[in-house]
DNA sequence: AAGGGTCTGTTCGCTAACGTACACATAGCG
DNA sequence: CGCTATGTGTACGTTAGCGAACAGACCCTT
C-alpha cells in the first residue's frame, strides 16, 4: 500500500492546518488494525489514540447479557480516544476494529498537550465531538423507528463513506451484532437489497452496485449524519490545508 | 419560591469554582420555563444558553413524518446550548421544556468567552459533553433492547433525578412522544407499575412511591447513565465550591 | 479428494408493540 | 350545573422481528 497516501486518509488529520499537522506527524505511528482487535474495553483507559485510515473502528456497547449495539462508526473521519480530552478518561463503550486495515496511533499524552494549547486541534476535536453526538443520536432514532432493511442501508452507507472503496469485507453475523438484530434479519434484508440490484454479496464480502438507489432505500437518518459530518469536519475552515497536497 | 435556593439548583453552576461562578452570576437571569416552550428549533442557532433549575428540558429529534424521540434529558444537571461551544453553533434536535419550572439564561457570547479562557468552565462543559454522549448512547441501546415498561422506569428515574421532588406533572401522551412509543403502551406500562405499588398517578401527574423498587424494575441503562453523571459532573473536583453554601 | 468449519438461506411458531377505535373519567369553564 | 377539553382504560386484529432449528453452499486444510 502507498503509505504517503494513507497518511492523509484520515480526514481529521487532513483537516489540520500545516503547523499543527507538522508538530503531530513525527509522533504518528502507522499500524495494522486486524479484524476484531479491541482498542479499548468499556470502562478502561487507553494510552494511545488512534486515527483509522483504511480500517473501520466502531464503538459499541455490550449489555450485561452479552448482546450489543453500535453506538458510532469511527473510520477515517474520526479518532478513537476522544474521552481523553473530554475529561472522563474513559467511557462505558468498547472500541473494536470491524474492518481490517491500517491506521495511525500516537501517545494520548502528546495529543492532550496539543489539545490544551487551545488551537486548531482543540477546535477540531470539539467539532468532532459534536459530529459524534449527532451520529449517536441518529442511531437512537433509527433504532426506535426504522426497519432492519432501512437500518442496514444506513449502516452500509455510513461505513462506506469511511472506506476507500465500495467494497466491504464483513459477514451478516457481524453486521447483526452491530445493528443489534438477529443474523437472519440481516440475511433477509441483504437478500432484498441484492434482488433489487442495489448490492451484491457473498461470504463475508459486500459490494455496493447502486449507491443512489441505496440512499433512496435508506431512512432519513443517513443523510442527517452525513451532512452534519460534512458541515462540521470535512468543510472546516481551520487553516491552510496545503500539507495534504504536499 | 426561594430564589437563592434555585440559584444553585443547577448543578453545573453549583460545580463551578467560586471565581468563575462570580464572574458569571451577574449575567444570569432567572426566567420561567413554561411547559412546551421551544428553546431551540432543530437546526436553528440560539442566542441564549439555559441552565434549568426546577424545570426539565429535553432534546428531542423530530422525524420527517412528525414522530419523535428523546435524545437526552437536560434538567438541573445540564445546560441547553452546548453546541455554541463545540463549534457547530447548532444541531438537528429540538430543545423543549417538558416540565414547567424555573431556570437561568445568559447570553451565549458571554459564556463562550468564559469557555475560551480555558479554565474551569471549559473543563466542566467538556465533561458535560461526555455525560451527554453517554446518555444518548444509552438511549440508543435502550431503544433497541428494552421493553416499554423498562424504558418508562429508566425515563422516570432520569427525570426525577433532575427534579427537586418525587413528583412529576406530565401526561402519558407526552411521555409516549418522548419514548417514541404509543400512548396506549405508556398507559399499560404505567398501569403495571401502579399495580405493583411503585408509582401512583392520575391525570397528568405521576408520583414515585417506591424508588428502590422502580430501580429494580428498570434496565441497566439507568444505572449506567446515573453513575457516569455522578463521576463526570456531580463529583468533580474543579475547585472550591464554597459559594454553594454562602 | 475428503472433511470440517464458516457463512448463508429458509422455515415455523411466538410475542411485543403497533394502529385503530371507542368508552369512560376527570377537570375546568361558562 | 352541565358542557367540553383532555386524559385514561381497554379491546381488537395486524405485523415486524425474535428464538430456535436445520439445510445447503462455499472455502480452506489436510
Amino acid at each position: 500500500m502507498d503509505l504517503s497516501q494513507s497518511l492523509v486518509q484520515n480526514r481529521l488529520l487532513a483537516a489540520l492546518p500545516a503547523a499543527e499537522y507538522e508538530r503531530l506527524a513525527p509522533h504518528l505511528e502507522l499500524i495494522e488494525l486486524p479484524l476484531g482487535e479491541v482498542l479499548r474495553e468499556g470502562g478502561a483507559t487507553q494510552h494511545y489514540v488512534y486515527f483509522p485510515a483504511t480500517a473501520i473502528v466502531s464503538l459499541f456497547y455490550v449489555l450485561e447479557d452479552g448482546s450489543s449495539t453500535e453506538i458510532a462508526v469511527i473510520g477515517n473521519i474520526g479518532i478513537v480516544g476522544l474521552w481523553l480530552f473530554l475529561g472522563g478518561e474513559t467511557t462505558p463503550s468498547r472500541a473494536v476494529v470491524r474492518a481490517a486495515g491500517y491506521g495511525y496511533r500516537m501517545k494520548g499524552e502528546l495529543l492532550k498537550n496539543e489539545f490544551s494549547r487551545g488551537g486548531a486541534v482543540l477546535q477540531l476535536l470539539l467539532r468532532y465531538a459534536q459530529a459524534l453526538l449527532t451520529q449517536t443520536s441518529q442511531i437512537a432514532v433509527c433504532n426506535r423507528y426504522h426497519s432492519v432493511e432501512q437500518q442496514l442501508c444506513r449502516w452500509l452507507l455510513l461505513t462506506l463513506d469511511r472506506l476507500p472503496s465500495d467494497d466491504l469485507a464483513i459477514t451478516h453475523e457481524l453486521i447483526a451484532s452491530m445493528l443489534g438484530v438477529r443474523r437472519e434479519g440481516v440475511t433477509e434484508a441483504a437478500g432484498n437489497l441484492q434482488r433489487a440490484g442495489l448490492i451484491s454479496y457473498s461470504r463475508g464480502h459486500i459490494e455496493v452496485l447502486d449507491r443512489p438507489g441505496l440512499e433512496k432505500a435508506a431512512c432519513e437518518c443517513y443523510e442527517v449524519v452525513r451532512s452534519e459530518y460534512e458541515r462540521l469536519i470535512t468543510d472546516i475552515p481551520l487553516g491552510d490545508p496545503s500539507h495534504v497536497l504536499g
